[in-house]
DNA sequence: CTTTTTACTGACCCGCCGGTCAATTATTAT
DNA sequence: ATAATAATTGACCGGCGGGTCAGTAAAAAG
């Protein structure tokens, strides 16, 4: 009765790639592009320094496929089952908020935040790159419905792409902060649900129109 | 007439260590930490590399000493001639985002900011200092402004210190935008004062009492 | 089975870089 | 002047890590 011996490894070259970008990801999110051995992410990825080399030419490319893929996949991720007004601008903005809320706290986001902002200067086409497909195309959608919201009366006029970037900002910050509480203590306290309250009730009281004083019909006041 | 020839170099130990933390920040600015090479910082300075091991022990001191310094600065730079409260709220705050405006563009925050967050899972102890010192600072002072705000009936009731973050994240984000434009093309055809002026309108939008239903005197209806 | 092809390994190479220190040069003391 | 001291240099060391490749093991073909 001889036990079927496994082999020592196994010919995966369909899986080799994602696995390896797993890993990779992985290894770069914890200790940034420069520091980051091969043997770290060959280990992580459980085979040899040697394999990485049959699909990736070098370190370089790696990272940028790295960014790369993980931006897409975010983007898809982010831009799936959209849903565009249904209902009111407001409750629009509202379902629009959590799910960017959602996005922000994905565990891939602070990383890819981080490694980006950190390689602005040596890989300015990656921050171009993110710029334009994430940061944009996120700011497109959210101006869209603001601006369904201004001709609805919802909403104060606005310039929606403006009020998309002031809009979007906080949420960014708040998810990083909210990755790392244990450096930015005043999240300590607070669960993600209270701080997406907190992020919708600001920038709602900065967008809707004040309720329309009942007597006197006064067209929308624009400050 | 012999010309007196000046020394290959000087003695300087007192100017040592300032000129060695500017070259070190400059290069750390742009490479990041582990790809900055101390025979980089050592040229940037003027100086030979076994200069800089009689001023700090080792790459990982200097580079913490360069990061507590720069903060150091740039807090005291944050609170210098700090003026409270001599007129109404929102005039107090209009005054405060300038201020608060300058800070995020000047030429130290960007890097600062961008080297603390790559770093923040090798040396969480820095994220915290950062996190302590200067952005728990900026919320403080920022939510004092909004505080007064609130009693004057200027502002709406709203907890301050979450105002004071909602309020200062697009700042930062936009600030870190505006230094890198050719990243961020969005910011491009924007002056500095423009963006300036679209955070100050969003975020009094969003703080700004109502006009008050009253029948007419409105009271400080400021702008 | 045997042969061929393909995927994978890991020992090895070599240049680079953090860190050291004996020698050198500037400055001060005598 | 000379000696003593302090500051600076730059050649050097050692190991680390990106990248290579001859060899090996798995799968496929014959």
């Amino acid at each position: 009765m001889t036990t079927a011996v496994q082999p020592r490894w196994r010919r995966l070259p369909e899986e080799r790639p994602a696995q390896i970008l797993d890993a990779a990801f992985d290894v770069f999110a914890e200790r940034g592009l420069a520091a980051s051995r091969l043997d770290d992410i060959a280990k992580r990825a459980g085979l040899s320094k040697g394999t990485i080399y049959l699909y990736f030419p070098n370190k370089e490319a790696l990272f940028r496929e790295v960014i790369r893929q993980t931006v897409v996949s975010q983007i898809e991720r982010g831009e799936r089952d959209f849903e565009y007004a249904t209902t009111t601008a407001t409750a629009s903005l509202e379902r629009h908020m959590r799910r960017h809320w959602e996005f922000v706290r994905s565990p891939k986001f602070a990383p890819i935040f981080r490694l980006i902002y950190a390689e602005l200067s040596q890989h300015p086409d990656l921050g171009r790159f993110y710029a334009d497909e994430v940061i944009t195309r996120a700011h497109r959608l959210l101006a869209s419905i603001i601006r369904r919201g201004i001709e609805l009366g919802e909403f104060r006029e606005v310039d929606p792409l403006v009020a998309a970037r002031m809009l979007s900002a906080p949420f960014v910050m708040h998810g990083i902060w909210c990755h790392h509480r244990e450096a930015f203590t005043w999240m300590a306290k607070k669960t993600d649900e209270e701080v997406l309250a907190e992020l919708m009730h600001y920038n709602l009281s900065a967008l809707c129109n004040p309720p329309a004083p009942k007597r006197r019909k006064r067209a929308a006041r624009v400050r």
